[in-house]
DNA sequence: ATAATACATTTGTATGTACATACTTTAATA
DNA sequence: TATTAAAGTATGTACATACAAATGTATTAT
């Protein structure tokens, strides 16, 4: 593993500094709230001096990666303390599941489909291929609360045939090696449109809970591309955030 | 406005220039993409190092509420929705002049109420002792968007006097050395019932996007109760999350 | 043994300085 | 006039330096 400085190249020394630094907290003997060596004495040795290091520090910091404190040191951030960004996120399943729910499915669409351009720039692929696309009415025995459209990109490897009774995050890890691992959610409040209505069997002009839910694997590529609609007063969000 | 630094403080300097920019950008002037004062000039104009003084800005930078263009300048940046970003919480104050947006204060009314069971459970009292009630309704310039109901705990120690057309966290932390440190949400859509529906100037049963949050000090004591109703698209509320 | 003190360590704050680089404006030149 | 060159402006990068504040440890006095 490169981990020097080159003082010669075109690209900054903190940029350089940073981008060591996250390869050297990734690597097995910084896993567990370990130390960082201390600012001066690790400036020393990549050459450069205390203020370029502690700017690349403060990017790392700042991205919740690291952890300084005063008078001690700057260590690997656990992963608890990244729950101040929120709380564990749940899949559908898990969250009702949780919630002591049984889940009926209505619906189940597996279709390919070409990508609208939103959903193929945020997969950053072009649009003339064909994704996959799951549609999902779930709900309880007596209705259905929930639209889902989801798509896939294509390198995880779906191929249309799979069970998608079954949990699908469970089988995405089991079957295809990937792991959903972040998760950023837009939520709002729209009014129920013809369609929507009619699939969650209320008028239109119902209000609708809507999340759009842009789902990435442990190296922040993207996976999924998700639009939940939920009928109202049948799902609240919830979440738990702290100041720092 | 209070647009000065306060070498004497044991505000750190980089901190004050941060608020005092927070405040800047907030203010009418700064809606539309304007250019800030250059760092040299800037730097002078607050009695404080250019380096100091990038540090602040860096951090708006990180969070989104300023581009810097090398040559041109720094400018506010220019959102395209209003969103809360779950990462480090923030205040109505905040999350809209994170934006830029000018917020019009519709109404503001102040009451010493008797708490509902709820309430009082929430804050751990009795419900025997009246407790300080906020309304407010606020908005854009062109109409209002949201609808607030603040309770405060009695031990915050407010009176009914203070000026709340100032941001209220910032006041609390200044005046009553109450930090709000933990926010539990709770987010749905719901329709807008009579009341609602006058107050921000819509149809009954219209989409609302209603936030019940619960404030904690550092101690996890019960701050404040509250609870938002957003007019539909009006708001997004964004969370990032990531497994564990 | 215990508590108070002093010291070393490490990050935090703050300044001054210098030059590089990207962009804009102005002036000179063909 | 149009093109090019130079000057000006503003952010970007990088360093050396100094002291402050929090923490942990070793020492000392009680």
């Amino acid at each position: 593993m490169k981990l020097t400085i080159d003082h010669k190249s075109p690209v900054p020394l903190h940029i350089q500094a940073e981008e060591l630094l996250r390869r050297l907290i990734e690597s097995p003997e910084y896993i567990e709230g370990k130390l960082l060596p201390n600012e001066v004495e690790l400036s020393k040795k990549l050459c450069i001096s205390r203020t370029t290091l502690r700017q690349s520090i403060n990017k790392l910091v700042y991205d919740g990666l690291l952890v300084r404190k005063k008078g001690v040191g700057t260590k690997v951030a656990e992963s608890k303390s990244l729950s101040s960004k929120s709380k564990n996120w749940m899949s559908f399943s898990q969250e009702m599941s949780a919630r002591g729910i049984p889940i009926k499915n209505f619906e189940l669409h597996v279709s390919w489909v070409f990508p609208e351009k939103r959903i193929a720039s945020f997969f950053e692929i072009k649009g003339d291929k064909k994704i996959l696309k799951l549609v999902r009415l779930r709900g309880r025995p007596e209705g259905p609360f929930v639209y889902f459209e989801s798509y896939f990109h294509p390198s995880v490897g779906l191929t249309g045939e799979e069970d998608y009774k079954s949990p699908l995050y469970e089988m995405l890890e089991k079957e295809h090696a990937v792991i959903a691992m972040i998760s950023k959610e837009e939520i709002s409040a729209i009014a129920a449109d013809h369609f929507i209505a009619e699939k969650l069997e209320t008028v239109i002009g119902a209000p609708i809970l809507f999340r759009k839910r842009f789902v990435y694997d442990l190296n922040e590529k993207p996976i999924e591309y998700n639009l939940g609609y939920y009928k109202a007063d049948s799902f609240v969000y919830t979440v738990e955030s702290r100041r720092e």
